[in-house]
DNA sequence: TATTCACGAATGATTAATGAATCAGTCGTG
DNA sequence: CACGACTGATTCATTAATCATTCGTGAATA
């Protein structure tokens, strides 16, 4: 009686799918604005079936919103704070964020309405607002590995960090036309400036 | 016939009163979510009555996002870029925006939301992009004279100024925690790093 | 000053449309 | 044949917008 593994695979992929479409239309189209009928259509699917695989609207939101976040660790958070040489680091890093945040736009698009409307959608941003805040504990240990080794000026770090943080969800806001990743790139020597790099 | 006096004040403050509360439910719940009555309710008036001063939904919506902007223009673009002493033009600016920003979250958090769903609000957007421009441009020539001057690193003026007002725009966004301006204030060094002064 | 009149703002019940969620029935597969 | 995914019409709630009606105020008349 269970499902065979070709039919489970078939339901991940549904499910997937699912999830891609809402993703746009929740960014696009917001919350409200976002119905099951129009994600049913999209995803070319019956109405009924979306609710196989979410309870309801909601939790179909919050996993939009929340499942990416497990992968997004992995290339976030893929910097060494204690680094023999920080500011090598600090590129690599900012490099690396540039890039992820240039190649997601809807995803964030949407983070930045969850932000923006952090009352309404309390527990879901409660966890967007945790991970937030172990990036930025990291990014803070880095600067203050670099500040130590007189590598850059001297700036609370975790201030610091914070200014990173908004300048790329800042960045992610503003460059609405879909650039290249080149105009992405001739950011990062400017960012750069903002860690206050010192010249020898 | 015509009204008197005291009834067109009481008329004005009356829409006025629409616009503020419709300004905090469109911000807190998003377009779709803000409904009439609530907004109605919200301003102790009949439901009926909002639509003797906006046309539809639609229309307050716009008024609510365009109407600030005209006494935005003032304070926000209160800067020389043709200063003599540019860094301290830029340390003044900063200030300025900063105090802005931190002022009017409400606002703003309604302003990320029209940039984050530009596609579904495209003329309402439309005309932020046109005043952002003409904040960017003005910032470009300060930046511009500074560099002239020798006392900014050289960087395409362009970049670093898009680079500050989507830190600004980030700031408000990340800072949900209605923080005292103590803290903003610790924000303006930091930032004046994004432009790249020259010590001496 | 008192009374009537007329204009337009204010009201909220009503209308027509649309939404989320349900559920009885269908279909595919092991 | 039996289990569970799939379907979409149905239900019930809620929405934007309308509209017939009421209410308030200033002007006109006596």
């Amino acid at each position: 009686m269970p499902l065979s593994d070709e039919q489970k695979l078939n339901m991940k992929k549904r499910r997937e799918n699912i999830l891609e479409v809402a993703t746009e239309l929740f960014a696009t189209e917001g919350y409200e604005g976002t119905t099951i009928k129009k994600v049913s259509e999209a995803a070319n699917i019956s109405y009924g079936s979306v609710f196989t695989y979410f309870n309801d609207k909601e939790e179909l939101f919050r996993t939009v919103v929340l499942d990416p976040l497990n992968e997004l660790t992995e290339v976030l958070f893929d910097f060494n704070p204690v680094a023999d040489d920080p500011i090598c680091e600090l590129e690599k890093m900012i490099k690396t964020h540039i890039h992820i945040f240039a190649g997601m736009s809807t995803y964030l698009t949407l983070i930045v309405q969850v932000i923006g409307q952090h009352t309404k959608f309390s527990e879901t941003f409660s966890e967007l607002d945790q991970f937030h805040n172990k990036l930025l504990d990291k990014v803070s240990r880095l600067v203050e590995n670099g500040q130590e080794k007189r590598l850059l000026i001297q700036q609370e770090p975790f201030t610091v960090a914070s200014l990173y943080t908004s300048l790329l969800i800042g960045i992610r806001l503003n460059t609405t036309d879909a650039r290249l990743s080149d105009i992405w790139d001739s950011y990062i020597s400017s960012i750069m400036n903002l860690f206050g790099p010192i010249k020898k």
